[in-house]
DNA sequence: AGTCGAGTTCTTTTT
DNA sequence: GAACTCGACT
């Protein structure tokens, strides 16, 4: 939470609104003059065209959103008309979350969410004038991932046999790059993949075939999300202006982030260029994904008469952090970018630290011993996160954590939805809403004894047949006598459990709500034949609970099937996690516009931040935009890690100081020097 | 032919 | 830990 202003105070000039005449129940006064700085105060009180708000970390970027959101207002715009597009759900949740404590207009009034999210629902409303079911379920990444195996292995059956081909998740992400990009196929392998030229012909199949089994199944994956939303733009005029009308006023979050594909569905949304887009050009980290920071460059080409602001004051750094985190700025190539420098408004404090651990291990000793000490100081847990660039670099230290009972609250990893359990449960609730959907049907289908893909394969096949033969529903004929035949013996009790839990989920799911379908789920097959599958099924049963929790959030299958898949952020944070007062461990994406008083980056070691492939692949700059990032989330206390020796994946390697600790002048920081051992 | 279990290797980042 | 390989078992 950005604290740099005192609450809201009585009236104050023109702007200082009092909307209880336009929301009577719901709005307090907000003396706009007051409660922003000058740079905030001039964006957001922008006309209603054209806005692009350059925001340093730290400068109230969110609070310069809101507000213009409740500016709008003023202005007489509805909240349906307006669109808050984010790239996570955890901008879109913070940022809906803050509109609502601002405005007090319920924040379901407004459009709001991530792009694909919002994607999703125009699909759902509008999509069958591009010929997409409103059924369809989405993928997520493993589903994507093995459908597109499974069409490989279609087509030759021993294509990954051979290690020199790539396996299917490459493929998939060659793919998806050039979706995201809109670019070709053969673009995107000549430029990235070079060492698959000899492939293309191949990938270029692949790809069809994954398109048409995608489309045969009813199934949309995220890109496609993306894809059709834009063709929807691009080829029904009359739903495209439909579209452009319903929304007065877009507004983009971390502008810097979106890709080639989102930006031409903004453009395209927005004729009239009643758009305000944020970002920071030195936060952008996802070019991974297609992210394109030339749209931010670009985007005053694009809006014509666009007011650029750019907010730079930084009310949440110490002078000193905000100094090293200008100096990270420094070393990017001269024309990175926008040039900026945070200024800083807090009184200065002590320098963040720099300690080199003899490796991991020591690295998550001298972590907790310092959080001790900062326990004692009067931090809570809560008040300290600690970053990382990937996952496993912080195992060690959740194994320390463990050992100590520290409780921790982790954000990345496995998350909740993602976990077996729930995604075998939700498979047979998406086969439900969508018989065409066999990717489901075989993920839970496997489960039974003696049933693999094949033989799953071959049994939906044949009721696919009987139940278009005798007329009747496909769940029908899977009970039937001629195909528990062929299921195998020790399957056969499971198989029928099984079809039954699916026919009395089938014929609810108009019928009851959510959170009723997924009782009766539970309460089938699956809650049963569960406790043979897992030693720990009870904990896992505990989460299928919960997730009949989760769903009395809609009251709509469709919708919480969606955000099932669209949600995977959501972490395993059994809901009572958030008010504990837990550490937080985060890979530094998932921190991006989160701030914490105190922050440890750990893992800073070349070959691990930056990461190994980053160097092979010559990506030094978004590395250091992401170093970037991860400092400018701590607001009094820095402290950077270095482990000298890894014993992570084969010989325990030595690893030199990171580049980005190195080419740090020497006053920036205060070096620790460690003691041996901890015990 | 297809499934299953044991053993091995390698971990980016998110919708 | 999970994702993959390989050989044995039905």
């Amino acid at each position: 939470m950005i604290t740099n202003q005192p609450s809201p105070r009585p009236l104050h000039e023109s702007l200082v609104t009092d909307l209880n005449t336009a929301f009577p129940d719901a709005f307090p006064p907000i003396n706009f003059k007051e409660d922003l700085n000058e740079e905030q105060f001039a964006a957001i009180s922008a006309p209603i065209g054209p806005v692009l708000v350059l925001a340093g970390a730290g400068s109230g970027k969110t609070r310069t959103l809101t507000y213009r959101v409740a500016w709008l207002l003023t202005q007489g715009i509805c909240p349906w008309e307006i669109l808050l597009l984010t790239f996570t759900n955890k901008a879109a949740n913070e940022m809906l979350l803050r509109v609502e404590n601002l405005t007090g207009i319920p924040h379901y009034k407004f459009w709001g969410g991530t792009f694909h999210h919002i994607g999703q629902k125009i699909l759902r409303i509008h999509g069958e004038s591009i010929g997409i079911n409103k059924n369809f379920n989405i993928l997520d990444a493993s589903d994507a991932d093995s459908l597109l195996s499974e069409v490989i292995r279609n087509f030759d059956a021993q294509f990954f046999r051979n290690t020199d081909n790539p396996k299917s998740r490459v493929i998939g992400e060659i793919i998806s790059y050039a979706r995201n990009t809109c670019s070709s196929i053969e673009q995107v392998v000549k430029e990235k993949y070079p060492y698959f030229a000899h492939l293309l012909q191949n990938i270029l199949l692949f790809n069809k075939n994954y398109q048409d089994l995608k489309k045969k199944r009813g199934v949309l994956d995220y890109d496609d999300l993306l894809e059709h939303w834009l063709s929807l733009l691009e080829n029904n005029s009359s739903i495209k202006e439909h579209l452009q009308h319903q929304f007065k006023y877009i507004l983009v979050d971390e502008y810097q982030d979106t890709n080639t594909l989102q930006s031409k569905i903004i453009d395209r949304m927005t004729p009239y260029h009643k758009i305000m887009a944020v970002g920071d050009d030195a936060q952008c980290i996802y070019t991974w994904r297609g992210a394109n920071f030339e749209n931010i460059m670009t985007f005053a080409d694009r809006h014509p008469g666009t007011l650029i602001f750019k907010i730079e004051t930084n009310y949440r750094s110490t002078p000193e952090i905000l100094d090293l985190a200008n100096q990270v700025l420094e070393h990017q190539p001269a024309n990175a970018g926008y040039r900026k420098e945070l200024k800083p408004t807090r009184r200065p404090k002590q320098k963040p630290y720099f300690a080199s651990a003899s490796d991991t291990k020591h690295q998550a000793q001298f972590i907790l011993k310092r959080i001790k000490g900062l326990l004692s100081e009067g931090y809570n847990y809560s008040d300290i996160a600690i970053l990382y660039r990937a996952h496993f670099h912080a195992m060690d230290l959740q194994m320390e954590l463990t050992r100590l009972a520290i409780p921790y609250q982790i954000t990345s990893g496995i998350r909740f939805f993602e976990q077996a359990h729930i995604k075998d449960l939700v498979a047979q609730l998406k086969f439900a809403a969508n018989p065409a959907d066999s990717t489901s049907f075989f993920r839970f289908a496997c489960l039974l004894p003696k049933m693999g893909p094949k033989t799953a394969e071959k049994l939906l096949q044949l009721g696919v047949e009987s139940s278009k033969k005798n007329q009747t529903s496909l769940l029908k004929a899977l009970e039937h006598e001629s195909i528990i035949k062929k299921v195998p013996a020790t399957a056969k009790d499971d198989w029928l459990d099984m079809i039954y839990t699916l026919q009395d989920v089938t014929e609810n799911i108009h019928k009851l709500p959510p959170k009723d379908i997924t009782s009766i789920a539970i309460e089938g097959w699956y809650g049963t034949f569960l406790r043979s599958l897992y030693p720990n099924w009870q904990s896992r049963q505990d989460d299928l609970q919960s997730l009949i929790g989760f769903a009395t959030r809609f009251d709509n299958m469709q919708e919480f099937l969606a955000q099932l898949v669209l949600l995977n952020s959501e972490t395993s944070d059994r809901a009572a996690d958030l008010n504990e007062d837990n550490l937080r461990l985060t890979t530094i994406h998932q921190a991006k516009g989160l701030e914490f008083p105190v922050v440890f980056i750990i893992g800073l070691a070349e070959s691990l931040f930056p990461s190994k492939r980053s160097l092979e692949e010559d990506n030094l700059e978004e590395e250091r935009r992401l170093f970037y990032v991860a400092v400018t989330r701590a607001k009094d206390e820095l402290y950077l890690t270095h482990p000298r020796l890894s014993f992570q994946g084969g010989p325990p390697a030595l690893l030199s100081p990171s580049r980005f600790i190195q080419e740090l002048s020497k006053d920036a920081y205060q070096t620790l020097s460690l003691p041996n051992s901890y015990y």
